[in-house]
DNA sequence: GCTATGTAGATGCGTGTGCAACGTTCTAAG
DNA sequence: CTTAGAACGTTGCACACGCATCTACATAGC
């Protein structure tokens, strides 16, 4: 590290600080070979089979743009041009919103459903192989906990 | 989800698919966090962070191109236009390889290791709260656990 | 020595993202 | 009713990334 000043108390033990980094590239290499997965065999961008799950998963097929933001940890704009890529795909169409004029739904439409039909198996395999396999109910559960502990708020 | 079909034992149960996507949301949320502390702070990105840190950490703070490629978990391409922006701001030289005339060393300049070392309380002191401080020893250690079943070969 | 195959790194191109700014609509204060 | 401020979604812009391709060099086979 070569660190010079400073850091009297901040020199954390290397291992603690090795989890982290180990968690990152754990999860940027798996988010990568799903996305890969899901590319080659559906031509489909994880980010959109995000929306089109989040979308399935909610009462009418339908989000506003902005809750379906926040879900897909996705920026407005950003979400404002994947929607745009999904509607010209026929997966997803915009409505509007009858008790706010200013807002969009956004809406699986039947041809979004089916696409997220196919892809689903090849999504769930892959987490399956890739993570979930890998460990036993014990230590799901004390990572559950552990997500719990790291954002309470996330318990949806 | 209404899966269609072909999915008889692919019905994950959903809890078990939550531990991956809130492990998803943790993951990129505190990153986005700890990206967010280093520009205000140090006007330093992330992954130039982290290349920074590798070279630092190397023997003769110089790594080749593509070893550095791995590490950072950049394509090559990606790579090469991190090092043209953190050459032209003087934080890393390239230089030639003495055994391979194909080859380069990034190597950090004693700017880059003042940035570097400007910035490493603010990142240390990121992950320590925003991940270490969360937990207790005996989880850490579960999750070092974990985390090297997921990846065995990244026990370096 | 000469050719074929492979590897290191750089570049053209297309794509996807966030930030800042904008128009529109909602809400609250007077 | 009018007006100030906030919220929703879109757009202009710049930027960062990966893939495919390219050049230069290395290595193996003959």
């Amino acid at each position: 590290m070569t660190l010079t000043a400073g850091e009297s108390r901040d020199a954390i033990g290397s291992e603690e600080l090795e989890v982290w980094r180990m968690l990152q590239r754990a999860q940027v290499r798996i988010t990568r070979l799903l996305e890969a997965d899901l590319m080659v065999a559906h031509d489909l961008a994880l980010a959109s089979y995000d929306v089109l799950n989040q979308l399935a998963e909610s009462p009418g097929r339908r989000l506003r743009m902005n809750d379906l933001a926040e879900r897909v940890l996705l920026s407005r704009s950003g979400l404002t041009r994947l929607i745009d890529r999904l509607q010209r795909d026929g997966l997803v169409e915009r409505e509007a919103c009858a008790s706010d004029a200013r807002g969009l739904f956004a809406v699986l439409t039947d041809a979004g459903a089916d696409r997220l039909a196919e892809a689903a198996p090849t999504y769930l395999r892959g987490i399956r192989s890739r993570f979930l396999d890998v460990f036993d109910e014990d230590e799901l559960r004390q990572c559950a906990a552990m997500l719990n502990k790291l954002f309470p708020e996330a318990a949806g």
